[in-house]
DNA sequence: TCTGGGGTCCTAGGACCC
DNA sequence: TCTGGGGTCCTAGGACCC
C-alpha cells in the first residue's frame, strides 16, 4: 500500500506555526517578488481568493478583508519541510519525498490484524505535534490511488479528520465515481481536452477507456496512469535520493532594465548560485543556457526573449569559471534597447564531480577546488553569501521585492521567536 | 508600478551509421 | 517501371508536477 502525506496549506500553516494568533485567521503567501498568490489558508480561500492571483490586483482585497499577507520565505519552508519528512521515515523505511510538502510511503509486509488506519492517525498526529503542520494522508494500494483517497481526506475533512483509505473494490469505484478527471495526479489541461472530447468527467470513465486508446492519445504516461487508478500498481516509489539532471537559477527582477552591466551582474550571480547549487550535490556541468527576456505581460513593448547554450570544453563546478561562460552566453543574446524584467541560467550536463574526464588540452582550473571549498564554509559560518566574486553586487544580496517577509525563525539565532511572560 | 521558480519524463524527427 | 532496412543518438518541444 502507498500512503501519500500531504501538508494542509504548507506555506501558509508553516507561517502560523510562528503566529498562533492567526489560527482561524486568513493568509496568503505570495510568490518571489510579491509577484503572485502561492498558497492560502482554508479562511482565505473561502474568502474567494485564487491561486495564482496577481498581488497588485488583490491589494485592496487583502486590505478590506483583513487577510495577512506574507512574502515567501523559504528558509522557513525548507526547514519546516525537513523536520516533516525527517519524521515520516521514522515511520517506514521507504519514503520517497515528491515536492516540498508532499511524501510518498509505503507500506508492505503488516498482516491483517495490524490496524492501518490507527497508524495513519498516529503519523499525523505525531507530525502535527511536533512541527505544528497538519497533514492530511491518503492510503491506497496504487500512487496515483492513494492521490485520490488523500483528495478525500482533505475535502471530507469533517468525516474522515484527514485520513482516507481505499481498500476495496467498493471504495475504489466510489472514489473515482466522485473524482473529476481534471484533479487527478497526471492529467493536465492537455490530456483534460483530449478527454472531454471523449466524453470522460470523472476519473472513473477513464479508466473505463481502452488501452489502446490511451496509448495512442495519452502515451505510456496516461497508460500507466490508468493502469494505476485500475488499482494495478504501474508507477513505483523513487526511493534513491536523485541528484538532479540540470539546475536552473532564475529570476525576475523588481523592475525593468536596460543597462548591461546590471544584466551581467544578475546573470552572473545566477551562475554563481548554480555552482553553488552543483558542489551541494557534488556534480559539475559541462553546458550552461543563459537567457533573458523582456516582460511578457507588458502590452505595447517589443517583447524580446533572447537565450543561448554555452559549451564548456571541460566540466567545472567553479562560480569564477561558471561567471565566465556566463558572460560569453549574455554577451551573445544581449541587444540594446530594450527592457528586461528577467533573466536565467540554467546549467546541463551534469557529470559527478569525481572523476570528470580530464582534456588533454584545457581543463578546469585546478587551485579553484578548494578556493570554492572555502568560500562554501566561509558563507555557511558568518551567513548567506556574503563573499562574493567581484563581479557581484556586493552591496546587495536580494534584488526582489519582499516587503512582507516573516522572520527565519527556525533557521537564523537572531530571528528566534521571543516569548514575553 | 505591479503577473514565480524549479523540476521530470516522453516523443518525434533529424542526423548519422552499416 | 524502378531507389533497402535496420539501427542509435541527440535535440527541441510538449506535457505535466508542486
Amino acid at each position: 500500500m502507498f500512503a501519500l502525506v500531504d501538508c494542509n496549506n504548507f506555506y501558509a500553516s508553516c507561517e502560523r506555526v510562528f503566529r498562533p494568533d492567526l489560527v482561524g485567521k486568513p493568509i496568503v503567501v505570495l510568490s518571489n517578488n510579491d509577484g503572485c498568490v502561492i498558497a492560502r489558508s482554508d479562511e482565505a480561500k473561502a474568502l474567494g481568493i485564487p491561486m495564482g492571483a496577481p498581488a497588485f490586483k488583490y491589494d485592496r482585497q487583502f486590505k478590506e478583508k483583513n487577510i495577512y499577507v506574507f512574502s515567501s520565505n523559504y528558509a522557513l519552508y525548507g526547514d519546516m519541510s525537513n523536520r516533516v519528512m525527517g519524521l515520516l521515515k521514522t515511520f517506514t523505511p521507504e519514503v520517497e519525498v515528491y515536492s516540498i510538502d508532499e511524501a510518498f510511503l509505503k507500506f508492505e509486509g503488516f498482516d491483517k490484524s495490524f490496524d492501518v488506519e490507527s497508524y495513519l492517525f498516529k503519523i499525523q498526529k505525531e507530525v502535527t505535534q511536533a512541527t505544528g503542520i497538519p497533514i492530511s494522508i491518503g492510503l491506497a494500494p496504487t500512487k496515483a490511488l492513494s492521490k485520490v483517497a488523500n483528495a478525500i481526506a482533505k475535502k471530507f475533512k469533517e468525516r474522515t479528520e484527514g485520513v482516507h483509505i481505499i481498500d476495496s473494490e467498493e471504495k475504489r469505484l466510489k472514489a473515482l465515481k466522485w473524482m473529476p478527471i481534471e484533479k487527478v495526479w497526471g492529467i493536465g489541461k492537455g490530456n483534460q481536452k483530449r478527454l472531454q472530447v471523449v466524453g470522460v468527467k470523472k476519473a472513473l470513465d477513464f479508466t473505463k477507456l481502452s488501452d489502446q486508446w490511451t496509448r495512442k492519445n495519452m502515451s505510456i504516461v496516461g497508460l500507466r496512469l490508468k493502469r494505476d487508478l485500475e488499482g494495478k500498481s504501474s508507477l513505483r516509489l523513487e526511493d534513491d535520493e536523485s541528484v538532479k539532471k540540470h539546475i536552473a537559477t532564475t529570476r525576475s527582477f523588481d523592475y525593468n532594465y536596460k543597462d548591461y552591466e546590471y544584466i551581467k551582474e544578475r546573470v552572473i550571480t545566477f551562475a554563481a548560485t548554480c555552482g553553488y547549487k552543483l558542489r551541494n550535490q557534488q556534480s559539475c556541468c559541462q553546458a550552461m543556457l543563459v537567457f533573458i527576456r523582456t516582460n511578457r505581460h507588458k502590452k505595447g513593448e517589443l517583447p524580446y526573449h533572447g537565450s543561448t547554450v554555452v559549451t564548456f570544453p571541460y566540466p567545472t563546478n567553479s562560480d569564477i569559471e561558471l561567471a565566465k561562460f556566463a558572460e560569453q552566453g549574455l554577451r551573445r543574446i544581449f541587444k540594446e534597447g530594450y527592457s528586461y524584467k528577467k533573466a536565467g541560467v540554467m546549467v546541463m550536463e551534469l557529470t559527478p564531480e569525481e572523476n570528470t574526464q580530464v582534456n588533454l588540452f584545457q581543463n578546469s582550473d585546478a587551485r579553484h577546488k578548494p578556493l570554492m571549498k572555502v568560500i562554501d564554509s566561509l558563507n555557511k559560518k558568518i551567513g548567506n553569501t556574503k563573499l562574493k566574486l567581484a563581479s557581484q553586487d556586493l552591496e546587495r544580496t536580494w534584488k526582489m521585492r519582499q516587503e512582507r517577509l516573516s522572520p527565519r525563525y527556525t533557521t537564523r539565532i537572531k530571528e528566534i521567536l521571543t516569548i514575553k511572560v
